[in-house]
DNA sequence: ATGGCGGCTCGCAGCCGA
């Protein structure tokens, strides 16, 4: 099984490449976040008519989250449970056993703000349906834009972002407290070294230069994670014409 | 590295993201 994650930053204008990914790459499972499209406007046709089920939780300008599989997806989870929230951030999906949470955690905005606050709350929340998730299910895959560099190797100036949102302390510790659940950063497993990012600004040629951040993640449980085969950041759609600021995250299973 | 980009909107400027 081939399993994606893709921060598109509009589907709308990121359909083309979407699309054209999709054909060359064959995942199995792909998970966007950034959709910023409502569901009533949702390219159905154009998702099924390349061959995937597509399930989506999406709203005005903002956030949206979806999911194309070549399989039947099942119990359609479309928010955390027990947590008024009228973003959508979060999708749940059963695919052939395996439970499949897609995740597009707030940014933050600054340490302290108001935003901040939300952003803990969200990932309190998570951890909590995690844990009661993870008894449920034996397969389970965490993926997403996690707005989190977890560690300093996941940040190409550590001195320069000290402190600041994406890298605090705080949101580390909610990091740490989601792999205490027993899962594993799908990446980790095959590389230990730092330079290996999902995210460069816009600005300042931040890609070409390689300035980034790994912030999208997929995270397995212990019983996905013994059968994970390779892990990869795809930066090639990073190159196209018009390209969404992250780059796909691909994990692969036996 | 305090914005210089690029998405969005009852748009022509301001908000938001990371």
């Amino acid at each position: 099984m081939k399993i994606a994650t893709w921060n598109v930053n509009s589907l709308q204008v990121r359909l083309p490449h979407v699309l054209s990914w999709m054909k060359s790459e064959q995942p199995d499972v792909l998970a966007l976040q950034e959709t910023k499209i409502q569901d009533v406007n949702f390219p159905i046709e154009t998702i099924l008519d390349a061959g995937y089920q597509v399930v989506y939780a999406g709203e005005k300008s903002y956030n949206g989250v979806a999911i194309f599989s070549k399989k039947q997806p099942k119990e359609l989870t479309q928010a955390l449970p027990h947590f008024a929230d009228s973003q959508k951030r979060f999708l749940g999906v059963t695919i052939q056993g395996v439970r499949i949470l897609n995740l597009y955690v707030p940014n933050g905005s600054e340490v302290g703000s108001e935003k901040f606050q939300y952003k803990l709350m969200w990932l309190s929340q998570l951890k909590d349906y995690v844990k009661q998730q993870a008894k449920q299910y034996d397969q389970l895959i965490l993926l997403g834009d996690f707005n989190i560099a977890p560690e300093e190797r996941d940040v190409h100036d550590p001195a320069a972002w000290e402190g600041s949102v994406l890298v605090s302390e705080p949101e580390r510790e909610k990091w740490r407290e989601l792999l205490a659940e027993g899962l594993s950063d799908t990446f980790r497993l095959f590389y230990d070294e730092g330079g290996y990012y999902s995210w460069w600004d816009y600005r300042m040629n931040a890609f070409r230069r390689n300035l980034g951040l790994r912030i999208d993640h997929i995270l397995v449980s212990q019983a996905l994670a013994q059968c994970c085969r390779a892990v990869h950041i795809d930066r090639l759609p990073r190159t196209w014409e018009r390209p969404s600021d992250h780059a796909p995250v691909v994990a692969e299973f036996a």
